[in-house]
RNA sequence: GUCCCGGUAGCUCAGAGGAUAGAGCAUCUGACUUCUAAUCAGAGGGUCACAGGUUCGAAUCCUGUCCGGGAUACCA
């Protein structure tokens, strides 16, 4: 917020108390009279007088000020306007300065390395998957726009008995078919092997259990390696270890198949990483920092030769980290490419987007590297998510309730490719697929960005589908229509220009000076976004820029207003609009259709 | 058992010391001869889980209780 009033009231108060102040007016509720509010119940604590003499100065000050109007207080909160010109010179007058506003503002630049995605090669992507995928690449968008650097990183599970179960059933039951050979999907192709594997692992199961009923009350996965088909999986998984040629191959080919799948969901999305590691290169590493560790008196050895990190005065469960024979663990690994991230970039800080099962985890990964005397070890930042449950519960594989991510993006094209045809009446769009495609994007981004990424959300397939209300394509819609005005106004003459003289003075209905105040907003909101490292905030910001831009279409005529300098003013308007939209949705990673 | 999240309108979620607690969906009423109705205007709908406490002021902070979820692996 650039408001000259407010920036002199905030030098008045410097001057008056000889203390720094931070002031940033709030939105007035609705139902005071005022567009904004000092709240001077938060500046008490600065001045140590009653917030009500606060308020009194500030209402003195602001009602002698040229720029506002309507200055009243009500106990400490003091409510006022601003005047047309005013607002309009502070926020549109120079719209890209308020665009760059966010980033010369930041004074706190770092490099962050981001890692998102993460997944495992044996089966496709779901819904989880996506809200960590639009997780991931909106901090990463969020972050750069501030003006930070980053790096987006990718660490691709692709080794363990998950992989090598696919491995046995493809061939068991592949029939050297490949992804080609029939049309589908490679990742698609290698999941459906993994729930062959499963499939035939139960059918065995029971009859183990059937022929051994002392069995009966021990867990299938105790009883793994005791079925033919988990032996297999086991004995796969130890040729892997040992470079078995053959294996190497079968996986390296699988491999190729499931990633080649990911990356073409990826491209939907628009997920890009700078650098894409893979276990199978990394597991091995952090063993010798664990050797270092052990020499330090940091790590202990257990009586049986197992190595454990003590963490009772991080209130955490002491952690093994190489076991008695010597292997690592998963943690171990993990330990290893943190500080292989930090050799390969250097950042400032590493953040993990990882769901928020894993908040224990992280808080012992954190504490193990602190303790290993990793002192860049306090910028470490787990950005842990809710799950994501259906109406019904939790989505479980067995049951086939996994929401599919390539499936719901076709649904969602195609409701969205209905819903445009429904509109366009003869005149079908030559580009209505890449339409519907923005759209259906657009909204699935919206709804997984709206939602503070720690609350776990219930996906209601049937509500969350819709492109009605509080979502990504209200605001396409939003710009679809300035684009349209825009183009219209061309075709008469009148045209957006950088330079272009705007009378202010006449954007003076409630409408648009409530448009101008919200805009005086967004570069806080981006600040505060990547602050907290939270997108949310910048959608409900867009969404309330939004609809205060619908109130008023429906209310300000642009192109038949009455004068030709209000036409002029109101385009302007509109134009500033469509500019803080997109950059607020190419900031979410959420692209805009030309026309809707 | 211990620890971490959460419980706000019928549903999904905002609000995290400040004014009379908000938004979308759903329900109901009204608005397309108009710059795109994927829109707008309006109505109804609340014991902010419960009980104490701190405070001028609590949905928000503290304590306890109840309910839901997660973690507490030499799984990843």
């Amino acid at each position: 917020m650039n408001f000259k009033c407010i920036n002199d009231l905030i030098v008045y108060l410097s001057k008056e108390t000889g203390k720094q102040i931070e002031l940033l007016p709030e939105l007035c509720p609705k139902n005071m009279d005022g567009q904004l509010t000092v709240n001077c119940f938060r500046l008490a604590p600065v001045f140590r007088v009653n917030p009500e003499l606060i308020a009194e100065k500030v209402e003195n000050y602001l009602s002698k000020h040229p720029d506002t109007e309507k200055v009243s207080r009500i106990k400490a909160f003091v409510n006022f306007d601003i005047s047309a010109s005013a607002l309009y010179k502070d926020t549109f007058s120079d719209i890209k300065k308020l665009l760059s506003d966010p980033e010369a503002n930041n004074s706190k630049k770092k490099k962050y390395l981001i890692e998102y995605s993460a997944p495992n090669t044996n089966k496709p992507l779901h819904l989880g998957h996506l809200r960590n995928n639009t997780l991931g690449m909106g901090l990463v968008s969020l972050l750069r726009r501030v003006g930070h650097e980053t790096v987006a990183v990718n660490l691709v599970n692709d080794r363990g008995i998950h992989i090598c179960k696919s491995m046995v059933a493809y061939k068991l039951f592949g029939n050297n078919q490949t992804p080609e050979s029939t049309g589908k999907k490679g990742d698609h192709f290698v999941g459906e092997f993994y729930v062959l594997f499963d499939k035939e692992f139960k059918k065995q199961i029971s009859e183990l259990k059937k022929s051994n009923p002392e069995l009966s009350d021990k867990a299938d996965e105790e009883l793994f390696s005791e079925t033919p088909i988990g032996k297999k999986a086991q004995d796969t998984l130890q040729k892997w270890e040992k470079n078995d040629t053959e294996v190497v191959s079968l996986w390296k080919k699988m491999n190729e198949w499931v990633m080649d799948g990911f990356n073409e969901t990826y491209r939907r999305m628009g997920v890009k990483f700078d650098k894409v590691y893979f276990e199978s290169d990394t597991y091995k590493l952090g063993k010798d920092i664990i050797l270092k560790g052990l020499e330090k008196g940091v790590l202990k050895k257990r009586d049986d030769n197992a190595v454990i990190a003590p963490l009772k005065k991080y209130k955490l469960n002491d952690k093994v980290v190489l076991r008695a024979d010597g292997t690592s663990v998963y943690i171990t690994q993990d330990i290893g490419t943190t500080i292989k991230k930090y050799d390969d970039f250097h950042p400032d800080t590493q953040v993990w987007v990882v769901g928020d099962e894993q908040i224990y985890h992280f808080k012992t990964l954190f504490a193990i590297l602190k303790e290993l005397g990793y002192d860049w070890g306090n910028s470490f930042f787990h950005l842990a998510y809710g799950m994501i449950n259906l109406p019904e519960g939790k989505m479980k594989s067995r049951e086939g309730t996994v929401v599919d991510a390539d499936n719901l993006f076709d649904e969602m094209t195609e409701l969205a490719k209905k819903a445009t045809l429904e509109r366009c009446g003869d005149n079908i769009p030559d580009d209505i697929d890449k339409r519907s495609e923005i759209i259906a994007q657009g909204a699935l981004k919206f709804m997984l960005l709206k939602f503070n990424p720690k609350t776990t959300i219930t996906f209601d397939p049937q509500a969350s589908i819709k492109f009605e209300g509080d979502t990504g394509p209200y605001l396409q819609y939003v710009c679809a229509r300035i684009n349209s005005i825009i183009k219209k106004a061309g075709t008469e003459g009148i045209y957006l220009s950088e330079n272009k003289s705007v009378n202010g003075n006449l954007l003076s209905t409630q409408w648009e000076k409530n448009i101008a105040v919200l805009a005086s907003f967004y570069p806080n909101t981006l600040l505060d976004a990547a602050e907290k490292m939270d997108c949310s905030g910048i959608v409900l910001y867009l969404i309330k820029l939004a609809k205060a831009f619908n109130s008023f279409y429906r209310e300000c005529p642009v192109l038949n207003a009455e004068t030709e300098e209000l036409k002029t003013a109101r385009l302007a308007l509109s134009g500033a609009v469509r500019e803080i939209i997109s950059d607020g949705l190419r900031t979410l990673t959420i692209d805009i259709p030309e026309a809707m």
